[in-house]
DNA sequence: CTTGACCTTGGTCTGGGCTCCAGGGTTTAG
DNA sequence: CTAAACCCTGGAGCCCAGACCAAGGTCAAG
C-alpha cells in the first residue's frame, strides 16, 4: 500500500506544462477532475492526470476542438464502445481537415493568379491589376498554368 | 447630368448579397461609408459601393481578414503607393496561408499515423493503440511510409 | 389613413480557449 | 510569527465577423 503522490493543481501545472488556469478550464469543461480535495478545498491530483492532461494536449495537437476531446474521453470510459469508434473518430477529423486544407488551398490559388497578374510592378495603383480583379467577379481568368 | 441610381441599404443587400448587418458593420470598420444620408437617416449607396463590396468579398474569399482589406483600400486610395505595394501584400498573406496549410498538413499527418495503427478495429477499448498513443508523448513512431 | 415593409440606433450574443484580474483563505520556510 | 508563495471562486476581457433583437421612426401602396 505505497501511497500515491498526489500533485497540488501548480505541480501538475509544472509537470504538464499546462497553465493551473487552462487546468481549472479544462475541469469546469467536464475534460478533468481532481482526484481529491483538501479540506481547503485544494484540488489534488495523482498520476492519471498527468496522462489525462497529455491526452488532451496530444488531441489537441490533431486538430481535435476541446468539446471533441470530451467526447474521445467519454468513449474511453464507455463499456459499448470499441477501438473503431477510435478509429472512426480520427477518419472524420481528417477528412475535416482535408477540406479545411482544401479551402486554404482555393485562397492561395487565387492568391497565386493575382500575384502572377501583377508582372509590371511599377504600375500606378489605378491600373494595378491585383485590385481589378478584386473588384470584378474574378470569374476564373485561368491565363496560364498556376500550381499550388 | 443623369441621376445616379441610389439604392437604400436593403437594395443593396439584394444586389451584393451581402446582410444589411453586414454592411453596416463594414461601416463602422471604416471599410465602406453611404453616398449619402436621408434626412431621415437612410443610408443611400451609388454603384461604387456595389464595386467595394465585392472586393471586401472577393478578398475574404482570399483569406484577407477586414482590417486586412481595410488597409488595402487605404493603400488603393493612397498617392503614394503602387501596384508593387499591392503585389507584396498578396504575397504576404499566400505565405501566411502556407504555414497555416502546414500546420494542418502536420495535424493531418499525426491522425494518419494514429489511423495506421490501428488496424485491428475489433480491440476493445483499454487495447485501442489510438488512444494510448494519445496519452504517450506520441514520439515519431515513424513505422511505415505515411504520405499526406 | 392605415398597414406592412423598410429603416434607424444601440445593445447583447455566439464560439474557442483560454488569460488576467480582485479579494480573499492556506500553507510553508525561515 | 510572519512573509512569501501558493490556492480558491467568480467574473471580465480578448479576437473576429457578424447575427439577432427591441423600440422606435419612415415610407409606399391600397
Amino acid at each position: 500500500m505505497n501511497t500515491p503522490t498526489l500533485h497540488t493543481i501548480g505541480k501538475l501545472a509544472l509537470v504538464t506544462d499546462v497553465t493551473s488556469d487552462a487546468i481549472r478550464y479544462y475541469e469546469k469543461e467536464g475534460l478533468l477532475a481532481p482526484t481529491t480535495k483538501t479540506g481547503a478545498g485544494y484540488r489534488l491530483y495523482n498520476e492519471d492526470a498527468v496522462r489525462r492532461l497529455r491526452f488532451i494536449k496530444q488531441a489537441q495537437h490533431c486538430g481535435f476542438s476541446l468539446s471533441e476531446i470530451r467526447e474521445l474521453l467519454t468513449l474511453k470510459n464507455s463499456d459499448a464502445a470499441c477501438c473503431k469508434d477510435v478509429r472512426s473518430v480520427a477518419i472524420d477529423k481528417k477528412l475535416q481537415l482535408a477540406h479545411k486544407i482544401k479551402a486554404l488551398q482555393i485562397m492561395s490559388q487565387a492568391l497565386t493568379e493575382l500575384i502572377a497578374s501583377c508582372n509590371d510592378e511599377a504600375k500606378p495603383l489605378d491600373e494595378c491589376p491585383i485590385l481589378a480583379a478584386l473588384e470584378t467577379s474574378m470569374a476564373k481568368q485561368k491565363k496560364g498554368t498556376a500550381h499550388d
